[in-house]
RNA sequence: GGCGCGGUAGCCAAGUGGUAAGGCAGAGGUCUGCAAAACCUUUAUUCGUGGGUUCGAUUCCCACCCGCGCCUCCA
């Protein structure tokens, strides 16, 4: 099977090809700086970096723009209680998401774009749309007609021809002709940002921002677009709208959707006391290669339901492949390869890609890791395991790593290597001696210091380790 | 009410019209001075419930129950 996804716009599982032969133009939507981003957050990008990894696996170059946005109600009201200018405001933020996406080792998009930085572009958009019919005017503010776009609701499969004033929707503070109708660009009240425009001074609706700056950068239209399942509407329908109003043609072709992360089976919220973010997990002594783990094991169309007992069961998952991992390491294999060896790795990396294949399912390529790694155990414990297998095993690690991208440790540890190596040959002799309180007293100091001792026939081995 | 996603062992989770991957946890064993690591055995007669189609359904169809999400803040 061919690489396949589920496109939400079409509603199936759709064999994927870009555009271009080998290059894929895709969007993503980012953070809204007005905070740390949640676990939650991060499971949608995670998703997105997984996604970025294999079609780089597949051979495809990529060209992937990312927003930040960076002037929106909640950045204003949130800025204002701070005391700083939205500027400082989300500045301190958008450093901070960079950090938790560096830590959880999220390849940075080719282009990451803030809102403030293409008001133009949103501007001229909006005039695009004017021009065609598809806007009007109140009160200042600009809105869209949806009336005028006969697509919409493809993409959320809604039909918002009923919506009617409700609890929440009565409260809108702009006044429009439909309901349905979104804002495209906000009439300031004083003390609010404001840049001029031809609709007068305010600032651009929040669905406008993906709209121009996914167009400038990746074309009138581009191969996937991506985002959590809360923005499939309003916020990619209106997407889809502004942009094939204005352009008459196809925006996006893939929709790709990441379902939500709950918090022991229920959304997470800070009211119910289950809200992380990334650095709270960390403060626990939660690893980042755990929690990436988690976060990418469960296919991203599936609700990820998080756990602190899942958390720890990907860390001791992520302990296998390395005690794997040094196990190949080792050395002192028979000479010679063993054909049936090559055979297991020939199979673990089909399954593996067969499984990413399929719209992305990681359970599946991880079963095929795992699968290998017990049969290649049980063959380098039978003695049939040979130095000529060597490459090929760690083929499968390296195909692993190469989108999960957790083997590595990070921390170098505060006992130095040398420090270890003389306390394991005095334990050696301590053993020999049969001082085994000497011995044994020798191995959890170190346990202590992080440093874990296994004694194997070919000597002792050490790592750092919790 | 409308539109979606899902309900598989203690937990996470894959999957298929032909009789249940994988990970974690648990139990027993091998190895070890003891551990650790690794391996072996074991843990769902069964895949939300009730019908139907079929030689055969967890997998297809219908109905129902339950969980979660969206229906203009939201990854």
């Amino acid at each position: 099977m061919a690489l396949h996804f589920y496109n939400t716009l079409s509603h199936k599982l759709e064999a994927f090809a870009p555009l271009d032969d080998d290059k894929v133009r895709m969007y993503s939507c980012g953070p809204t700086v007005y905070n740390y981003v949640h676990i939650g957050n991060l499971r949608a990008f995670t998703f997105q970096d997984i996604l970025r990894r294999y079609l780089h696996h597949c051979g495809y170059e990529l060209y992937h723009v990312m927003n930040v946005t960076d002037v929106d109600d909640k950045i204003i009201r949130d800025s204002v209680k701070a005391g700083k200018s939205i500027g400082e405001f989300t500045a301190e933020f958008r450093k901070a998401f960079e950090e938790d996406a560096a830590t959880l080792r999220l390849e940075p998009p080719e282009r990451v774009t803030p809102a403030t930085e293409h008001i133009g572009d949103m501007i001229d958009l909006i005039s695009r749309l004017a021009e065609k019919g598809h806007t009007y005017e109140s009160k200042g503010s600009t809105y869209f007609r949806i009336a005028s776009f006969p697509g919409y609701g493809k993409l959320s499969n809604l039909d918002v021809s009923g919506i009617k004033a409700g609890a929440r929707v009565e409260q809108d503070e702009y006044e429009k002709d439909e309901l349905r109708d979104f804002a495209l660009w906000k009439a300031s009240k004083p003390g609010e940002p404001a840049w001029d425009s031809p609709f007068g001074p305010g600032r651009p609706g929040w669905h406008i921002e993906c709209s121009a700056m996914a167009m400038k950068y990746l074309g009138e239209s581009f191969d996937i677009h991506t985002g959590g399942v809360d923005l499939v509407f309003p916020h990619h329908e209106n997407e889809i709208a502004q942009s094939e109003g204005a352009t008459g043609k196809p925006f996006a072709r893939f929709w790709l959707h990441a379902e939500h992360l709950l918090v022991d089976n229920q959304k997470m919220s800070k009211s119910v006391g289950n809200f992380y973010t990334l650095r709270d997990l960390l403060d626990k002594g939660f690893s980042a290669a755990a929690i990436r783990y988690l976060l990418a094991s469960v296919p991203y169309r599936k609700q990820l339901n998080f756990t602190f007992d899942g958390l720890k069961a990907a860390q001791t998952s992520i302990e296998r492949l390395r005690n794997f991992q040094r196990r190949l390491e080792e050395g002192g294999l028979p000479e010679g390869a063993n054909p049936a060896i090559t055979e297991l790795a020939e199979t673990a990396r089909k399954n593996f890609i067969a499984g990413m294949d399929d719209d992305l399912n990681t359970a599946q390529a991880l079963g095929a890791v795992f699968e290998f790694i017990r049969d290649v155990n049980t063959k380098m414990d039978a003695g049939e395991f040979q130095a000529g297998n060597v490459a090929e095993a760690n083929q499968v690690l390296d195909l692993f790593e190469s989108i999960f991208d957790v083997l590595k440790t990070e921390q170098s540890g505060q006992v130095s290597a040398e420090e270890i190596e003389g306390l394991i040959a005095e334990r050696l002799a301590a053993r020999k001696a049969r001082n085994f309180a000497r011995s044994d007293a020798i191995r959890d100091d170190l346990k202590a210091r992080a440093v874990i001792l296994e004694d194997t026939p070919q000597g002792t081995r050490w790592k750092y380790g919790a």
